[in-house]
RNA sequence: GGGCCUAUAGCUCAGCUGGUUCAGAGCACCUCGCUUACACCGAGGGGGUCGGAGGUUCGAAUCCUUCUGGGCCCACCA
């Protein structure tokens, strides 16, 4: 056997021997379920930090619950994601140089598909090097057929409620998709800026002007008013007047309304109601004219008059000599303020008036929000619940807007009839365009009415509206809900915080929404899942998110092969308190992708994987013999043993309360220790036998016990290594695999022994503290006395204490005194006075000082 | 503007219900040791006023108040 443990051959073992057994496979049965769906990853999607941290914590709760005999189900699966994969299919077709104009819908989706059938889910194959035991058989994709009609039987179920509207409003537009875009789905951030002062001239007296502020001097072409404070001593003359708009000398009103802040900039507004969302309320109120000046693409139109065919940006680059020319930029100012972008393509925002499908929040908020106030979804950590709260606030939250301008997605399944001078068409919501027909037919009144006649909505929902219904849509609960009712709730729901409004939310909603139609009088109730256990955001050093734009995640696949899975799973979640942000210090070089430097984590996961493997091939030498070699060592064997069983006990409760807590680091820490510092340092050289004598059997056997006990418990967080020594430990019967094989529960017979055995460990090592400190060799043996006391009596004379004392302390004697021996140093180990046989020249009082400062 | 979290060793963090697992772990550092499973190791060691200041208490890293750093979420301020 090789001295160093080797992951990968191991790994690539193992992995495909599991999925050959049939073990990650669910069918529904009488055992109890634990059920969790994966967060399907993007279908565009490489495994990224995120991900592996995610999924190893799924993995763990899933093994961990198939070892304890339950019906584990761990769903897998990809989601189409809408914008991004829409983004990456133009961009690919442009590069073949075909338009997105220029073909049909049909041949685009077609595209997609294939693109999708040939790249996408590459990300499922990687999550398999990590060890995921999700069950592949049921892989998912949010827009295959079963999960698609599932979205558009809940727009029609919506429709139908009255939930759903269709409206214009002032959206987040996105100029480079050129869809809207929800209100999460725009991060807002700190940026500089120039706040530029201009002025207008009075119509009727151009000696006269008002001058306002703005970061967006280009958007003045869609002005339809200023607007000052009415209480404004400043510009009450003003009120009533027209001005001009400077450069095209457009006339608009100077009005008065409270919303503007005599503070800022001059303290008068422009009013762009097209391009601002509080201008055009103001607007509203005010009657003025919407003046949109922007193209669908963020260039300005015909109605701006100048810089027509121009973009946004290099508009309002142009526009300022313009404006200076004229004497109209009065002075500029840096100014820093928040920059709406999109989510999916980073391209600032457009406020835009537009016309879109929204979804009414309030009643679906507030079951949310009860949900977790009531206890039936548990957050982990619980001050998640606040920021949800926070969010789900009745009186903020807004309603979703669930139309998106793309045709990579489910597209809406609304009919419109609008014959010729009509003002508004009618809307006929159906599953299928036949239904809707006969909708309409009946409707109208008009029975020979065609499909033809109607034309179906050209947008799709929004990513989230099929992923909100995903605990259900994945076991087909819409359409027939017999794995529904026997997996539904889920267990827990393993993500990142970030989404915890896109989603987490809204899968709370959809569950109280759908749940007690599809399964009237489930006892198991209809929140989607238990318990939320919130990854952190992993970081780099800089701590700043890892993401493939900032190109800051480390290749992770790499990190796989050097480290191996599980050397990367103990990385990844030694530091991973549920929802803590970690710092996951892998350096590497930014612009090859490669790692530079070690991961001490993950290097600290495969120096442990070693640790264990080179145990094994301690235990796997010893020769075997029925009885103990000596008296002494039968003594020494069978306190160890004691021990162990004790710690074992101890050991096996504090896993269990901590992985039903969902402290997984602390679980995998505590076993690291054990493993490392109580079994191999202490328990493994207590029943050792010295060099070339052979071992008995019963504490072989013993010793192989527990070992294989601590593989079955460390197996969660570390499967492979884990069935390797497993199965290495011992042969196995046929059927027998350390992934699911029960653990037996030990049971604590006598917690005194563990402190007792804490005692004599303290002993041992207040020796060897002096070896170390007065130099003097392991090999050398010392006779040593304890100071005659009940309790060291009481301890040291029970079986096996002395020769294990003797043992690990190397000691030619140990013997009790009622006074100090001469010659001796006198040592304190934990409340017990020992005397040490020392023969070089040695200052007493120094000595004695040193005593009695302890 | 509203709200949340956080500050503990050089670094990354545990420390749960205030008190015998209370000042901890890993890494880094120092000393000694290639010893017979492992130098990817072993035996030891140094290192913290628990962010500052008040308070509650017999007792505070832990609870309260406040201040100061850091992070985050929400909200329409040009």
């Amino acid at each position: 056997m090789d001295t160093h443990y080797r992951p990968l051959d191991i790994e690539n073992k193992w992995y495909p021997y599991w999925m050959n057994k049939g073990y990650f496979r669910s069918v529904p049965d009488d055992r109890e379920p634990f059920t969790i769906v994966m967060p399907p990853p993007n279908v565009t999607g490489v495994l990224h930090m995120g991900h592996m941290l995610n999924n190893t914590v799924q993995d763990i709760l899933i093994r961990k619950a198939r070892l304890d005999g339950k019906n584990a189900c761990w769903v897998p699966g990809t989601d189409h994601a809408s914008i991004a994969t829409e983004a990456k299919v133009v961009q690919l077709l442009r590069e073949k140089g075909i338009k997105k104009r220029d073909i049909s819908r049909e041949e685009f989706l077609k595209y997609a598909f294939e693109w999708k059938d040939k790249y996408g889910g590459i990300i499922l194959d990687q999550l398999k090097r990590l060890g995921a035991s999700a069950d592949w058989e049921r892989t998912r994709f949010t827009m295959e057929d079963s999960l698609s009609e599932a979205v558009i039987a809940a727009f029609v179920d919506l429709f139908e409620k009255g939930k759903l509207y269709r409206a214009l409003r002032m959206t987040n537009w996105d100029p480079q998709a050129l869809t809207v875009l929800s209100n999460e789905e725009v991060i807002y951030s700190e940026e500089k800026d120039t706040l530029y002062y201009l002025k207008y001239p009075v119509a009727d007296d151009v000696s006269q002007s008002i001058s306002i502020a703005t970061v967006r001097p280009e958007t003045i072409l869609g002005d339809a008013a200023i607007a000052v404070h009415p209480e404004d001593e400043r510009y009450a003359h003003l009120i009533g007047k027209t001005v001009l708009v400077p450069l095209i000398n457009r006339p608009i009103p100077v009005i008065a309304d409270t919303y503007v802040d005599r503070e800022f900039g001059t303290g008068a507004l422009k009013i762009t109601p097209a391009h601002d969302p509080n201008d055009y309320e103001i607007g509203q109120r005010h009657q003025l004219e919407t003046i949109d000046i922007l193209t669908p693409d963020g260039r300005l139109n015909e109605t701006a008059q100048l810089l027509v065919g121009e973009d946004r940006f290099n508009a309002r680059k142009l526009i300022l000599p313009m404006l200076e020319a004229g004497g109209y930029l009065v002075k500029t100012e840096e100014y820093l303020h928040k920059v709406g972008r999109s989510e999916r393509t980073n391209a600032i925002v457009e406020p835009r008036l537009t016309l879109q499908w929204f979804l009414r929040m309030k009643d679906f908020a507030q079951k949310a929000l009860d949900a977790v106030r009531q206890d039936e979804i548990k957050f982990h950590p619980p001050q998640f619940v606040n920021m949800y709260q926070n969010w789900l606030d009745t009186d903020h939250v807004r309603d979703w807007c669930i139309s998106r301008q793309l045709w990579w997605g489910q597209r809406i399944p609304a009919w419109y009839y609008q014959p010729n001078g009509t003002d508004n068409p009618l809307i006929f919501v159906a599953k299928t365009a036949t239904e809707a027909l006969e909708k309409a037919r009946i409707q109208t009144g008009i029975p020979n009415l065609q499909i033809e006649d109607l034309y179906q909505d050209e947008d799709v929902v929004d990513t989230w509206f099929s992923s909100w219904l995903w605990p259900i849509s994945v076991f087909d609960g819409f359409k027939n809900q017999e794995e529904l009712a026997y997996y539904y709730p889920t267990q827990v729901l393993v993500t990142g915080w970030d989404i915890i409004f896109f989603w987490v939310a809204r899968m709370a909603m959809a569950g109280y929404e759908w749940g007690p139609a599809l399964l009237p009088g489930h006892k198991k109730g209809y929140m989607p899942f238990k318990d939320v256990y919130f990854t952190g955001m992993v970081r780099d050093k800089m701590r700043r998110k890892m993401s493939k734009s900032l190109g800051n995640s480390p290749d992770t696949l790499a990190l796989l092969d050097k480290y191996g899975a599980d050397g990367v799973r103990f990385g990844m979640l030694s530091s991973a308190a549920a929802g803590n942000d970690i710092v996951f210090d892998a350096p590497f070089d930014v612009k090859t992708n490669k790692i530079l430097d070690e991961s001490q984590l993950c290097d600290q996961g495969l120096r442990f994987c070693n640790k264990m493997w080179n145990a094994l091939r301690l235990v796997k030498q010893w020769e075997i013999v029925p009885n103990p070699d000596t008296a002494d060592a039968a003594e020494i064997n069978q306190l160890a043993i004691q021990w162990m069983e004790e710690r074992l006990a101890q050991l096996q409760e504090d896993q269990e309360s901590s992985i039903s807590q969902f402290r997984l680091s602390e679980a995998l820490t505590d076993l690291y220790r054990f493993i490392w510092d109580d079994f191999c340092s202490w328990y493994l050289e207590l029943v050792k036998p010295v060099y070339g004598r052979p071992i008995d059997r019963p504490t072989y056997d013993r010793t192989v016990d527990f070992f294989s006990d601590l593989m079955s418990m460390l197996h969660p967080f570390m499967p492979f290594v884990t069935e390797e020594i497993w199965h290495l430990l011992r042969s196995r019967p046929e059927r027998e695999d350390c992934m699911v094989t029960p653990l037996i529960k030990h049971k604590k017979v006598n917690p005194v022994l563990s402190e007792d055995m804490a005692i004599l460990n303290k002993i041992v090592a207040a020796i060897r503290e002096l070896r170390a400190e007065k130099q003097i060799a392991l090999k050398e043996s010392l006779n040593v006395w304890w100071a005659s006391s009940t309790k060291a009596d009481s301890l040291l004379t029970q079986t096996g204490a002395l020769p294990l004392v003797m043992k690990m302390a190397n000691l030619a004697a140990l013997k009790p005194t009622e006074e100090e021996p001469a010659g001796c140093i006198t040592l304190m180990a934990d409340t017990e006075k020992l005397f040490v046989a020392f023969e070089a020249e040695i200052n007493i009082e120094e000595e004695r000082e040193k005593v009695l400062k302890e």
